[in-house]
Parts: structure tokens; C-alpha cells; sequence
DNA sequence: TGTTTACTACGAAATTATTCGTAGATTAAT
DNA sequence: ATTAATCTACGAATAATTTCGTAGTAAACA
């Protein structure tokens, strides 16, 4: 399944805060946007409906829960962009983040640690 | 500018071909899906409207090229992509496309050999 | 108890993206 | 010179996403 953006804010909420209400979630984005409360309530409804969400109606403000996790979620996403932005070419893509000067320095060496450990673990072609 | 799905297709074979007619736009995208003419043709209008494309209409079959580069649309998309999925973090995206099993093995030691071309002209730390 | 407050449900407007049909014009073919 | 083929222009249907208003209901409170 497919998160869209809106959805995805919310996935990230419940992934960061664990299981919550509209109203926890509501609030956790009007930091960073407006966002009308029944807005936010409605998409956690059409979620459950797509199964990206869980909901326990035991008290009277439901409490939802993502149903989906982080890294498959992030899976999906990465391949289907991929795919569409860079016509298949992961490679391309991992360039393109190198080249970015939105990557921190913190970042890029982090990345080239992360490499680093995934040539040490591999077998040399 | 940030492009469309189908935008970016078209952008694609532009990017590839070089400027062509929305005849050859056509042809090319009808390899891979169902598409009508003048689906193409609007798309393509739209594109000129928003300064995707520019459009030389010399000839009664005009001839389009794209007006941004695949470089810089790439690290736009890639910028929003990183924001959206991933909150910010790049490293983040590159371990997600390191585990992913779509990522060829011919891919990942593109990859690898990115990084260590990287690190060789780095000044460490 | 009566009023305010907080919540869910749901219809539907607003927005954006995608799709195609039809009309009109120009060129090519018979 | 008609007819057929090919092109652009453009309105508009469809679909997907995001948004919010209104209604109804239950709880808290004065």
C-alpha cells in the first residue's frame, strides 16, 4: 500500500510517539502546519479503511496505532521512486544524494561509514 | 518545478532523445503503457505553461525539449523524497536502497566504488 | 438538570492530476 | 478538388487527495 504525503505525516507521528489520538496527532502537526482537527481525523479514518492503521475504540477518543512499519513502509516508497525518478538506477540515485549539498557532512560520513562496514562484511566480487 | 509522474515520464524521453514531436513522445511512452494522443499532446502544452518544456513551432508538428535538466529536477524530486519519506535523513535513504533486493548486485557495486572514489579525495576527518 | 466541551461520523467542496473527445485547420493523397 | 490523414487547441469528464463543515452523541461541569 501506498501512503500518501498527508498520510505519511501521520505514519511518522504514530512511528516517532507510538499509538495516539486525533487529538495527540492533530497536535503534533499544527507545530508545523495548519490543519483543521476533523481534517486529521478523517484521513486516520480513511487509514484504517486502507489498513495502514489499527484502532482501539475501548474509550470514547479512539487510540489508533500504524499498522504498517517504518522500514517496509520506507521500502515501497524507495522503490516506486526509484523506479518513476530514476528509471530503475539505484545507483543514480544514491549519486544524486552524494552531490546534494541538503547532506549534511554529518550525514555523508555516516553514509561512507555505513558503506565501509557493508565492504568489510562482503565477499569481493 | 516540481514534476508530475506522467511529467516525468515525458521528461524522460526527452532527456533521452533529445527535443522531439508529441508524435515521438507518443510512440515512445505507447511502448510501455496505454496512452491516447492528445493525452500526450496536453501534457505537453501543460509543461510549456509551467516552463517544463519550451516549444519551436517552426513546422505544423511543433517540436518540444525540455526546459530543466535531469540533473537539477533529479535533486529537486530527491530533496522533497528525503523531506517526505525519510524526515531529512539522507543517510537514512541510502541504507534503505543498500538493503533493498531491487538494487542489483551490478548496482550495489556501483555504488560501493562511488563511495570509495569519494573517500579517496576526501581529506578524512 | 441544563449547558458547554470534546469526540466521531460523514457528506461534500476544493484542488490537483490524468484522461480523452470533439472541433478546426493544414497537409497529403487519390 | 475531394477525401483522408495528421496536427493543434481546448473543454470537460474522471479520479485521487485534501480539506472542512455540520450533525449527532457522550461526557464534564456549573
Amino acid at each position: 500500500m501506498k501512503p500518501t504525503d498527508a498520510e505519511l505525516e501521520i505514519l511518522h507521528v504514530l512511528w516517532t510517539n507510538g499509538p495516539s489520538t486525533v487529538r495527540q496527532v492533530h497536535d503534533a502537526l499544527s507545530q508545523n502546519r495548519d490543519l483543521g482537527y476533523t481534517t486529521a481525523l478523517k484521513l486516520m479514518q480513511i487509514m484504517v479503511e486502507k489498513g495502514l492503521l489499527t484502532r482501539q475504540e475501548d474509550a470514547r477518543s479512539h487510540t489508533y496505532t500504524a499498522a504498517v512499519s517504518e522500514e517496509a513502509t520506507q521500502q515501497g516508497l524507495v522503490d516506486r521512486f526509484v523506479e518513476t525518478a530514476f528509471r530503475g538506477s539505484a545507483s543514480k540515485l544514491v549519486m544524486q544524494v552524494l552531490g546534494n549539498h541538503k547532506a549534511s557532512r554529518e550525514e555523508l560520513d555516516e553514509i561512507k561509514l555505513l558503506l565501509d562496514n557493508l565492504n568489510r562484511h562482503d565477499t569481493p566480487a
